[in-house]
DNA sequence: TTTATATGTTATACTTCATAATGATTATTA
DNA sequence: TAATAATCATTATGAAGTATAACATATAAA
């Protein structure tokens, strides 16, 4: 059987509105990108809402978890350069959501402590990020969620160690 | 039975060398996030060896699996904006990977088609990018993956339409 | 005491990403 | 048909995120 060839092999547009992925389909890896996109963009919306960006709020949820912590130490958890941590923090000192404190037996560190406002800010924002997340996880049942967050773990404990 | 105040109530630094998370870790989307950061940096690591960034890889790979699209309909698939695609489209033209054709009937636009050099790169990276896979995902069983996948297409499709 | 290291900061550059505007071309509509 | 609008690729540009070098101050180590 000979393979049938195409009429017209001029350039011509393809012809489909939308484009096909079949093979970046195959990869699970995409997979988690364009589900994680979708989960990173309504959380930032969710954010917007308190005047915070993600990476505001996470350092904020990890000052409030963490009390006294150093910028220096703090920005190794967020995974960031501690010069890029500078204008986040004189952000949330700004509104007055953190305090910088000088500690006694270390004049070069700061210690960090939420004040009464950033905690009280911290936890409706974090209301409102766990509805975000009731929301876009509605789909996946307890089992399934229970079961993605051990997954996810795991990939994690596979590739720090 | 009274509670324990701490002796010292004077600023000092938080005593751990290492931040808790317990608060985010909570979040599954930020499982999903510490989680995907490892996949996303091994990609990049992998086709670093060709010498493709993830989106000049994925941009190839679109062409290929859709010969003759546009740089319009791609910039759409690829999710970003169309200028930001003209340099990606330079460069994988100046390697000779993929050519820009013109049309016959629509004078603006290209048709965008892979050169065999860019279908042999293509398929090479590929191979590279499923050993990745392999190696990145092997703590989970192939029905993980397969959960992983559905739960992830799940999401996908609860948001975007 | 000398040297090395840690902390926070500034300055800077590089990359990524988004928007406005333009010339050429095609589609719409009056 | 003529006028208007929309589309495509592109340039220029700016905003935002991210990474590095260098510095002053302070502590730790030799």
């Amino acid at each position: 059987m000979s393979k049938l060839k195409p009429a017209d092999i001029s350039p011509e547009l393809h012809s489909d509105n939308v484009l096909t992925e079949f093979t970046l389909q195959a990869l699970l890896g995409y997979q988690i990108k364009r589900a994680y996109n979708h989960v990173q963009n309504d959380l930032s919306e969710t954010l917007a809402a308190f005047d915070l960006r993600v990476l505001t709020f996470t350092a904020l949820v990890m000052i409030k978890e963490n009390a006294g912590t150093s910028q220096s130490k703090l920005a190794n958890a967020l995974q960031i350069e501690r010069p890029n941590l500078v204008a986040i923090i004189d952000e949330l000192e700004n509104r007055e959501l953190i305090v910088r404190e000088r500690v006694v037996h270390d004049r070069r560190a700061y210690s960090l402590v939420v004040t009464k406002t950033g905690s009280q800010l911290c936890v409706s924002a974090l209301n409102a990020v766990k509805a975000h997340e009731k929301n876009m996880f509605s789909c996946l049942t307890a089992a399934d969620k229970k079961a993605l967050t051990k997954m996810m773990l795991r990939i994690r404990q596979n590739n720090e160690l």
